[in-house]
DNA sequence: GCCCAGGTGAAGC
DNA sequence: GCTTCACATGGG
């Protein structure tokens, strides 16, 4: 490992508090994150980026200089004040299991069609398969990138343009199954300009959420995730089998409840930064 | 072998 | 509208 305090402009500490930095890049939101002996080690956007978390803050060290750390500080929305947050949860015993419970879990800021690719490789695949999906197709279609020094390779994620031009064979090879079409269809629509995501983010929340759903392969579930995890709609709710199993069990046990009627209780109950509190429900059933 | 995984789309009522 | 099913792949 370099030593990263005696180069210049490739080293930043910035002091945060209730910041969860393993639970926050652990918890299903984001998936190119390695932990390597105590540090997190990762590639936003084009930046290779190694995070030591300590108690009131994060240093992070990058493989070449940055004179402007907005990226960074945007992606882990570290302006973000949490305990506001937390203030507009609802007050009930199962939010506040899973407050005590994940205390300094945060929500990440992505690049929209990292997250969205990312999510549609998600379905009825376990977080670590994911993960092993998204690597190999990092490592295979990505652009190489200079990793600090002593680290493993590091690739950019592949660009919706790059993914346009591969087969729908090279993403079998990637093991993401049947979800290779979708990705390709996705893909050339973006890289087409048949669809614009820029636009989404401006886009009234059920609108932006309608036209994602408009791409193959996202449903109402994946179109959460990208509205929450890359643009910031706070009151976008994903259910996932997760937190179906959270709503049931924490607040209609022995009931028999729809998932609309889950969605509706959402819209209702959690207030306006409910995809925040989803995340929490989440990470709670997850880890308990 | 079985069941399940941060689901979606198509086909059937 | 709702329910059922196929869809790859790997882990427990």
């Amino acid at each position: 490992m370099g030593n990263f305090e005696s180069s210049m402009g490739n080293t930043k500490t910035f002091s945060v508090q209730d910041y969860d930095l393993a639970a926050t890049l652990l918890s299903g939101q984001a998936f190119r994150w390695r932990p390597i002996d105590r540090r997190w080690v990762g590639v936003i956007g084009s930046h290779w980026v190694c995070l030591q978390p300590d108690q009131f803050s994060i240093t992070a060290a990058t493989a070449e200089p940055v004179s402007d750390w907005d990226w960074l500080i945007h992606y882990l929305q570290l302006d973000v004040d949490l305990k506001e947050i937390l203030l507009t949860f609802p007050d009930d015993v199962p939010m506040r299991n899973a407050m005590i419970a994940c205390r300094g879990l945060r929500l990440l800021r992505q690049d929209p069609w990292e997250c969205l690719a990312s999510f549609i490789l998600s379905s009825t695949k376990q977080i670590v398969q994911i993960q092993q999906i998204i690597a190999l197709l990092c490592e295979r279609l990505g652009e190489p990138l200079i990793p600090g020094p002593a680290f493993p390779a590091a690739y950019t994620f592949p660009s919706a343009i790059r993914l346009a031009r591969a087969t729908e064979v090279e993403l079998r090879a990637c093991k993401m199954g049947f979800r290779a079409p979708y990705l390709l269809a996705t893909a050339r629509a973006i890289a087409s300009r048949r669809f614009d995501l820029g636009r989404i983010g401006q886009l009234p929340v059920e609108l932006a959420r309608a036209e994602l759903m408009t791409l193959a392969g996202v449903g109402r579930k994946i179109a959460d995730c990208v509205l929450l995890f890359a643009y910031g709609f706070q009151s976008a709710f994903p259910v996932d089998v997760w937190v179906m199993k959270a709503l049931r069990q924490l607040y209609f046990p022995r009931r028999r409840v729809t998932l609309k009627r889950l969605h509706r209780f959402a819209a209702t109950h959690f207030g306006p930064n409910a995809g925040y509190a989803q995340q929490y429900l989440f990470h709670y059933m997850r880890t308990k």
